[in-house]
DNA sequence: CCTTGCCTTGACGCTGACGACAAGGTTTAG
DNA sequence: CTAAACCTTGTCGTCAGCGTCAAGGCAAGG
């Protein structure tokens, strides 16, 4: 399997399969004339990253994951490094929920008190020219 | 006031100011010499900027806010257009909280199931060398 | 031979809010 | 005279995950 048709398959783009290899998360083989060959468990491996990069992961997030998958696990979370980033991003998710329930609150408390307090001097909008 | 004694009393530096100007949020005189004269409502302003970038905001979204004081008013939430940002930025944090929780979830279960599915083969922690 | 359609390696662009220089002018204090 | 401590404009770097050319090689069909 060549670039194109993984990434076809995995609904991405040639160039983001090269970024990934770039960065050492799929190591394809080169053909005589230079062209990269994929196997199908590159796709699985692919797709993998894409979910996890989808849920937030950064690149380096993901690399268990990968090397877990590699390692013949049905999936890739199964690997003592996946938990631990598994749990790391749960808490990061959580501490993130946090701080955004905050901010609503007080984007709340701010919005009632502009209403409360509106009708005063305002700008004109835009006074025909800058 | 000039640009440093402002930089200092906002809590920020003298690039940020600079940069609020080149976007067009913040409006100095100039003395003879070519140097930034702030008064002491530019502060308020400026205040009023890093508190709404604070909460996620971005230099677009305090425009309104800034115009709001200038025009005189205690605070930059109560004019019209402030409070139209308001009401999208409180959205939008809904919205991405929603996301998030999703995530949550989907992180927890994945978690769980990890867990539950442990102790298989995985790859080596570094064998000494790359 | 030519076109089409793959593939290759660079290398710059993008978004946002600045940080970190560089190279120089000004004013004040000693 | 000079150093210190301000100020000026200008430009490049940062972080992430790619998009988007550019310039060229290779393979196959007509």
């Amino acid at each position: 399997m060549l670039i194109g048709e993984l990434a076809e398959r995995a609904g991405t783009s040639t160039r983001t399969l090269r970024y990934y290899e770039a960065h050492g998360l799929v190591h394809p083989q080169r053909s005589a004339n230079g062209y990269r060959v994929y196997d199908e468990a590159e796709l699985r491996v692919v797709r993998e990253i894409r979910a996890l990069l989808d849920v937030g992961f950064g690149l380096d997030d993901v690399r268990p994951f990968v090397a877990c998958l590699r390692a013949g696990n049905a999936s890739g979370d199964v690997c003592p490094d996946s938990v631990l980033v598994l749990r790391r991003k749960l808490a990061e998710v959580d501490d993130y929920l946090d701080r955004l329930g905050a901010v609503r609150q007080q984007l709340h408390t701010q919005l009632t008190h502009a209403i409360a307090h509106r009708e005063e001097t305002c700008p004109r909008k835009r006074p025909s020219a800058l």
